[in-house]
DNA sequence: GAGGTTCGGTGGTCTATACCAGTATAGCGA
DNA sequence: TCGCTATACTGGTATAGACCACCGAACCTC
């Protein structure tokens, strides 16, 4: 039964609650879940409250609606990807360079706005903010600020991230598999904390990228905002027309 | 006044109408659009209804929604979408802006060594160098640097590059449909030259590309070095794993 | 002037209800 | 057997009204 007195929002309650079934593999892919109708009977909402969870859901891909026959568990996109999706140890690794890091912040945090909304995350939700200095031959390349998300994630605060991946930790400890991830790639000038922490000059330019990263389910668990020094980094990329 | 008779649902006929005030330029990006209160009477349809075409809006990108105080006209980002292979025009157009073209440079050359290296061209090789000042809705957004290679390439000294696309005039007067491309991103600080036509400032970052595209048979035919305003210019890549 | 408080307006959530539009099926009739 | 139709579902659209959370400005107090 959804309450209204706790502090989140009844469809949101609503949302994490159908989440949970599919990620717990109660329905799978292509069942049909239960009608708006007897979603807002089984929790006492109204059918309206019902159908923005619903909605919600379906706009972030989770489920399929079809008018006259149901709402679905959707099929997990199989898409053939052009560009590979790594974390910075694989990364570095492929190029040759030994990987390294160093942990300047692991705390929970309140996220800021970009992150929240990145992450579908409530507004007074707790995330892991790590940010790393990144290291190849033993020089700094890039500096990056995580926003981690999940059931859990504050058992992410015992762990040691300068001698293993994040994606490796995710993967064997919390059985998440990072699976897709948007990213924006932008120039910028480096802040006074980045010339420091990179040791670079003032003014310095930097490449920012700005990746949400979704994991098997299609929820997005990491945020992360990197900088990247200009003159040892460039992104490749091999494109395909249609 | 939205009628219920007209086959189309209200609201979408709503979301129509506010589409068709911001492409025509009356709302301008961070205009304040009027509430849904005042749409819902001034169109004498429920304030749900309005919400929706609000809010589909929003999830759209169109606009811009704040708790509090309003909704506003969403200022248009440039996003070149990383998995699919465009030209400038292509990629300005689906964005809603206005692209166009100054050609600054076109003749006959010998190539620089980078550029001969990309399209495996011969030493003492002719290239068409075509290097061109890109628009979006009026003002510049980079520079381009072509270098052109293959049988008869001196013949596109006489085409108009201003008003046409190069890839659009590629496939429709010389059957060469670009269908892959390799491409490296970077971060740099802007040139004396790039400062100039782009009309940005002294030590401005911009984000430089570097592409290689490949024709329907495999052969490079196009080298091509850019720089993009980093103010106003932004790479957006999907990336999945395996 | 600096600091609160009040108040009107905004979008956000939620209810209850009604009818429309597609889909599947069981059952009827030729 | 085939085809129709009635029916009972599904999600989609639309209404009217209520209250909440948040923002900003106007005002009031010290």
């Amino acid at each position: 039964m959804l309450s209204k007195n706790y502090p989140l929002p009844k469809y949101y309650q609503l949302k994490e609650l159908l989440r949970e079934k599919i990620a717990a593999g109660e329905w799978k892919p292509g069942d049909m879940i239960p009608s708006e109708r007897e979603l807002s009977e089984q929790y006492n909402i109204s059918r309206m409250t019902a159908r923005q969870a619903l909605r919600e859901l379906a706009t972030e891909g989770l489920l399929r609606r079809e008018q006259g026959r149901g709402t679905f568990v959707a099929e997990p996109k199989i898409e053939h990807g052009l560009t590979r999706l790594t974390g910075f140890t694989e990364d570095m690794q492929k190029r040759g360079m030994e990987p390294g890091a160093q942990v300047v912040r692991l705390e929970l945090v309140r996220a800021p706005f970009l992150a929240l909304q990145a992450l579908q995350a409530a507004p007074e939700a707790k995330v892991v903010l790590l940010e790393r200095l990144r290291l190849a031959g033993g020089e700094p390349i890039a500096v990056e600020t995580c926003y981690l998300h999940f059931n859990g994630v504050e058992k992410l605060l015992n762990e040691d991230f300068e001698n293993h991946s994040l994606y490796q930790i995710l993967s064997e400890k919390y059985q998440i598999s990072p699976t897709r991830a948007e990213q924006k790639i932008g120039a910028d000038l480096c802040s006074r904390r980045e010339q420091e922490l990179l040791n670079i000059e003032e003014g310095a330019p930097v490449l920012r990228n700005k990746r949400i990263t979704f994991d098997q389910w299609g929820q997005p668990f990491e945020y992360t905002e990197s900088a990247y020094r200009a003159d040892r980094y460039v992104f490749q990329a091999e494109l395909t027309a249609f």
